[in-house]
DNA sequence: GGGAGCTATGAATCCGCAC
DNA sequence: CGTGCGGATTCATAGCTCC
């Protein structure tokens, strides 16, 4: 809405600052922006850093931030929103489905709802209900005319994941792919023909459960996925609650601008840390590189989601 | 709400009946029918029998169709509503969301939302969008406590269903099914102790398809799963959208009373073909018995979900 | 009898063209 | 300029032949 005084330089650099998105966002041009992905945090989770905000109150707490994303974003750029309700007195809480209206009528499309499968989600047991394995990515748009990449996330077909692949060995696979590196998908697309098909709207990911000190909203592979779908090289990424920096890494791993804003000191210095190595680069790095935390070797893509999206296989 | 003359008998008989459920319900009392499945057709531009209901139109459409399943329904039972919003100019239509908040307004709780991913989805390819893989199954109570047969579900764990499944041959399998009959989960978890879990909220179920005359809404393995869920054998399941009876017979398989409605004369004929053998019985159906048209044998339970609700392996 | 190969088809969606 | 119809696109699966 206000047109700041800030001009953006002409290529924007990788930063991760501290601050409320709902304020600091201002201090940005309109449409500076291609991807906004992020895991907000969720209603009465995170008590701490965005104050616990109440299920009945997260709509009114959410528009003035989603006002700042509309803003910034480029006509053809692309909102992804992963959230799922919480369950409140035995019942879904209603707030997501009034946050999509409530966004609709703000201005943005909703363009469609991706489901993110979590093959290992948290275990438990209730007398009501099982285990919840899923989770929204709300995808909205400006227009309906906006920037997708489906090649970028091509997938083996069911075929040839289950014969073809099979009659290969492991090894042939990896180097294979290696060799061909980022563009394995696309090569492949245009050698093989139909051996690569696109992917549908649900998404099989596992959680990430390693060793890492603290526990990441989403995998690594979800925001590769929706970074590869809908930005080129070079575009500018956006976490505005950027936690501990997983659409950092995948943003940088792939050669995008990364752009992340949290409320807490502790969770900027991790995304500073992930974004160290690549601070003042005009963006054309020499893969691949490295991070200088304990983090696993960045490459450039490793087309982890494209294989961990395959279908699953039958019994 | 009307106090209807009509007295239900001691033990209802399953029953296929033409009309709009919207009507012929008023002739059910209160509280007679433990679990409601249905697939209702989807919002559709198209004149079809329901006379093609507009998006716009959808939610005041069903409204007093649902008010006399919360009616029928018993304080304890369930209401399964598998739907998926359609696309319309671009983008998702809201029909689906401002129905589930209508509904809760009308006095169901939204006690939880399923998702049925669909491994063999529509093919296509737009420019805005991948294919559409998965629908909604909402889960609407009465109240918060209601029957749930949890254990009836359970799966072999990953580690069972990918070695000791897969050493069997498939015939064996399936002999070893109509042996045991519906008892099949129950008898492996004697086998293999404690190697079965809790599914979670996820169903991975492919749809039908091949040389069937007439496109089932759902594969028989969805109601399937909600009807061992969420009732006893001898409980009253009703469709009120039967369509070409994919509901009823799985109820009637595992041994539900079973009562379906629809609109055209021509699903109600399919219907009453699937209940024919059980037309007047007093459930307590000696098992396997076949029924009349080519399907398949009606085997009491081949826990067909439970198979494929097994979680998608590795590459 | 089982495996490879072929074919039909399914709650789809977008776009262009006619009216 | 809204509304509606048909064509093009696309892939996992069942079910069938044919050795």
């Amino acid at each position: 809405m206000s047109a700041p005084e800030f001009k953006a330089p002409p290529t924007i650099g990788s930063a991760a600052m501290l601050g409320d998105c709902a304020t600091l966002l201002q201090g940005y041009p309109d449409q500076c922006v291609d991807l906004i992905v992020t895991s907000p945090p969720y209603a009465d989770q995170r008590a701490s850093t965005y104050g616990g905000i109440r299920p009945d109150d997260y709509v009114a707490w959410f528009l003035p931030r989603s006002e700042q994303f509309l803003r910034v974003l480029k006509p053809t750029g692309s909102f992804v929103l992963n959230i799922k309700e919480k369950a409140v007195n035995g019942e879904r809480h209603t707030y997501v489905l009034e946050l999509i209206l409530a966004l609709r009528k703000q201005g943005w499309l909703w363009t469609e709802e991706y489901i993110w499968h979590k093959k290992n989600c948290f275990p438990g047991k209730w007398p009501n209900r099982f285990r919840d394995a899923w989770e929204r990515c709300l995808h909205f748009t400006r227009q309906r005319q906006f920037k997708m990449n489906q090649q970028a996330v091509m997938v083996p077909t069911g075929d040839w994941a289950q014969t073809r692949l099979k009659s290969l060995g492991k090894n042939d696979v990896v180097r294979y792919d290696s060799q061909v590196g980022n563009a394995f998908a696309k090569n492949i697309a245009n050698w093989q023909g139909r051996e690569m098909a696109y992917p549908t709207n649900v998404l099989h990911l596992a959680t990430e459960c390693g060793n890492k000190q603290h526990s990441a909203a989403f995998p690594l592979a979800l925001p590769q996925w929706f970074i590869k779908l809908f930005t080129d090289e070079g575009d500018v990424v956006l976490d505005p609650f950027a936690g501990s920096g997983t659409t950092l890494q995948a943003a940088v791993e792939l050669k995008r601008h990364a752009i992340g804003i949290d409320v807490a000191q502790e969770y900027v210095d991790m995304c500073r840390e992930i974004l160290a190595p690549v601070q003042g680069r005009t963006m054309e790095p020499r893969t691949p590189y490295v991070t200088q935390r304990s983090r696993k070797t960045v490459r450039p893509e490793s087309d982890r989601c494209g294989l961990s999206q395959q279908a699953p296989g039958e019994s």
